[in-house]
DNA sequence: GAAAATTAGTTGCATATGTAACTAATGGCG
DNA sequence: CGCCATTAGTTACATATGCAACTAATTTTC
């Protein structure tokens, strides 16, 4: 029987890693010094972008981050005055952003460069390979999400039984 | 003319963050707690585990890690003894870092999850579309890379410009 | 062959980020 | 109504990470 051979090089998280690296830094580059937007903050504003009003909490599940990195990219844009927060009526924990005028501008220079961006990455790829990849990214993030649950819902059942010692 | 639109959910930078996110720290948790390995450990281990002997600077390109990174997870594997150095005869500034017999053991230990996670991942894939995302992600990888080169190389003539001046 | 430039690796420092604890507000349930 | 649990959001703290400056060794250049 062979033993199971591992190649970094052919390991699909590490490929998934690097490629993502290379990617994120690459558009970060084009935004980062000309607005002064960090990755956190350009994922909010793209995200009000095309939700004109959301709570940090919606942001934060819509655009897979979590709470306190919203919290804190959010202050940073209200106080740069690219967001404003209105706390709602209804219930007073919670606050609405939005882009400001300034915020829309700065998304509307954005926008563009993004598009380009993601044109030059996928410049060798037909439509059909492009639309292939977002297929087979998104099952990884499903079956990785799937098994996530299934490793937490296994931790919670081992927590019972020494629970029930 | 229409205006250009930005779906964040259909963005390809954006959905290699969060697939590359969730696979990742899904795979991390595999073997964090148990082997109190952390990723850029693992990525040194990994490294080391295919090629029995190498310098920190050749993990550094092999891995696409910065060398601070490498210095010091190296440094820490080396005080748990599960990675040895050695300072090279011809050149005393390098050092040759190479697994222990507990490092091989531990690699031997981790291949096995990691290729049955990764199994895990791309378990609704044919083989043909798993080859197909390989390729996708290293094209992505290589544009990417192109892209970074071209801005570098127009900043710095930008810089001679400026310094011409 | 000595000074200057380069390279391997480490470390100081500033920043980024996640977890957990916290505050403030709301909802559930007796 | 009043207590307990839950939730939105912030903050304290510990850790992670990158850049730049550094040391030590080697190579290049004149």
């Amino acid at each position: 029987m062979a033993r199971q051979q591992l190649l970094l090089a052919q390991f699909l998280p590490y490929r998934l890693s690097i490629a993502m690296q290379a990617v994120s830094e690459g558009l970060a580059l084009r935004y980062s010094q000309e607005f002064g937007i960090s990755i956190p903050e350009w994922r909010i504003i793209a995200t009000l972008g095309e939700n004109s009003e959301m709570t940090a909490r919606d942001i934060a599940v819509h655009a897979r981050m979590n709470k306190t990195m919203v919290s804190r990219a959010a202050a940073d844009l209200v106080r740069r005055r690219i967001v404003t927060r209105r706390t709602s009526r209804e219930d007073r924990r919670e606050a609405f952003l939005r882009l400001t005028r300034q915020g829309e501008d700065i998304y509307a220079a954005i926008v563009p460069l993004a598009l380009d961006y993601e044109r030059g990455l996928t410049a060798g790829m037909s439509g059909a390979e492009v639309a292939m990849l977002r297929r087979l990214l998104d099952q990884l993030l499903g079956q990785a999400d799937k098994a996530a649950e299934k490793l937490a819902s296994e931790k919670s059942a081992a927590a019972d039984t020494a629970a029930a010692e």
